[in-house]
DNA sequence: CGAGATACTTGCCAAAGTCAAATAATTATT
DNA sequence: AATAATTATTTGACTTTGGCAAGTATCTCG
């Protein structure tokens, strides 16, 4: 089943490629009618956006042959498109930039360019075009070198899907990583739909942590007596592990907690979820109590973690 | 505005295709290590998926120049790897086909490219490949001639994550197709609890439509009272529309309800869910009451329908 | 039948791109 | 500090790719 399954997948991607290639080789055409070959515009491009670049950058950027890059440099300098400046930090490479010679021929192709996109996307209906571009947005994402640095996340408050996302990362986490059944699942749905249906926003909340607006992770409070509240569904999904958003979640959750004026914060985990007990553990939680129980098709321990405020 | 507006969009599609370029050049590369080109590979590739294909057809698939692909054919014949049988009615074109040598380096490339697309989906976390599919199958059937056909879905029962995926997808697509508030998502979260926590299994049941592993429709059959079965939780994925999912949907549940020996199925819906409607017109529901209602942020009028089995 | 269109072929050629070796500068190692 | 290894770029020699235009044979339509 799960190999069937790549196996449709790898199938769709080599067909959307196909599919692409022949989209590109369509837009590229108009090249023809201009002075420069495919690569010569990505070069041109690669100048235009980006200041004092060295050859090597380019042909890393672009995977060129230095060879052939080497000869399309010289010729845009021949040509008056470029200057070479000697980087005085190392005399084998130059600093290329354009001319306003080259910045002209730049704009003239990047007109052109952008007028076959535009008339694109004219002939799609009404909204299609904000749905493409949502579509490309998540390829590039997906697809895009994991950025040296990742993307900060933001946490915040509840936008439209984000329940049906913690139910449905929820459910699907915990069946791989711990083999938990669709009881599980809904165990969850039916706290967020209580949540949803009847919290009280001066003294609960949940928070959403948020990547270029796709969810990673969440946590919840809420009231469990007035003097004590719970802490739920703090989960982080494994595209956000490794940046502290755990902590950043509980850290949140125990500054509302106090801000609101709880005495205490407790919370019911499970012994196998070493990750989350570390969390909790440093953020000044200590395990109360414990309990063998069977629930979601596993035998479990629970346990029940506090911390006064 | 809407200029503004269409330049973003316009630049967003150009960046798309500068990233996608360069995705398929690596890709590509692996070309290098094969006696192929890239135009010979697709020709290959086409050869390989269609019967008696003429060069002409080839030609005008793949956009080639016709004297550049008549000697790709010409190579093709004496290496062995295809016959040209003269076309009957019309002795100006041959009828191309595959030798079994051509099968074979056929399926050499066609491996490589399989597991090449591998690698690059092994790399993705959890869930994601799903999602990149799914933005795939919306570029293609954007941008595709409307004649591309959709890779075909399939029905299935539930499996974790999917009851937090109809949580989500309701909650995420009524808000920005209608305006729904989070109340709508949380009572669709309230019956996916309800229904995941006491179903029965012999008379009530969920439909998932999935392809490739990407969830993109779902239904759900539940007891109204033991004659009376009812409908609800219909949704279909703007990946998923066009093909006809939301009849087939209804169709499945309609077969299913009759089997379980209820004597009618009854649904609510909103006037304003057109697309909804009609397949339950077509289905043979008939509206049996209308009543205006304020929820979910909306003023909406929900409507009864039913259909005797 | 004849005029055009169509499917393919052929010759010619320039551009595009590869590969390996050379050069000059930098960095690492002993 | 001298030597070795690495890196950025260049150059020469080459192949491949693919565009263009002028053919040839066949078909279609009036």
């Amino acid at each position: 089943m799960p190999q069937q399954d790549s196996d449709g997948q790898i199938s769709a991607v080599r067909s959307f490629n196909r599919f692409y290639t022949r989209k590109l080789g369509v837009l590229d055409q108009q090249l023809l009618k201009t002075p420069f070959s495919l690569s010569e515009a990505r070069v041109l491009y690669e100048l235009a956006n980006g200041e004092n670049l060295a050859a090597k950058e380019i042909g890393i950027e672009l995977g060129l042959d230095p060879g052939y890059l080497s000869r399309i440099v010289q010729n845009f300098d021949e040509n008056g498109l470029i200057t070479r400046k000697p980087l005085p930090s190392d005399r084998r490479q130059y600093q290329l930039s354009l001319t306003a010679k080259g910045r002209q021929a730049f704009a003239k192709l990047d007109r052109s360019s952008h007028d076959d996109v535009a008339a694109m996307l004219a002939t799609l209906p009404r909204g299609d075009s904000e749905r493409l571009i949502g579509a490309m947005a998540v390829i590039e994402r997906l697809l895009g070198a994991p950025s040296v640095s990742p993307r900060p996340a933001i946490l915040r408050g509840l936008r439209p899907g984000d329940m049906g996302w913690v139910v449905q990362s929820h459910g699907s986490l915990y069946a791989s990583e711990y083999g938990f059944d669709s009881s599980f699942e809904g165990l969850v749905a039916e706290i967020a739909a209580k949540f949803l249906s009847s919290y009280d926003a001066s003294r609960e909340r949940c928070w959403i942590a948020d990547v270029d607006g796709a969810q990673v992770g969440s946590i919840f409070l809420v009231r469990h007596t007035d003097d004590v509240a719970k802490l739920r569904l703090l989960l982080v999904d494994p595209a956000g592990r490794g940046q502290g958003l755990g902590r950043r979640l509980v850290a949140e959750c125990v500054a509302f907690g106090r801000q609101c004026g709880y005495r205490k914060i407790t919370l019911w985990t499970q012994s196998i979820l070493v990750a989350a007990r570390r969390i909790y553990q440093d953020a000044g939680f200590v395990q109360v109590a414990t309990e063998p129980h069977r629930s979601f098709g596993q035998s479990l321990i629970g346990e029940t973690w506090e911390r006064e405020l």
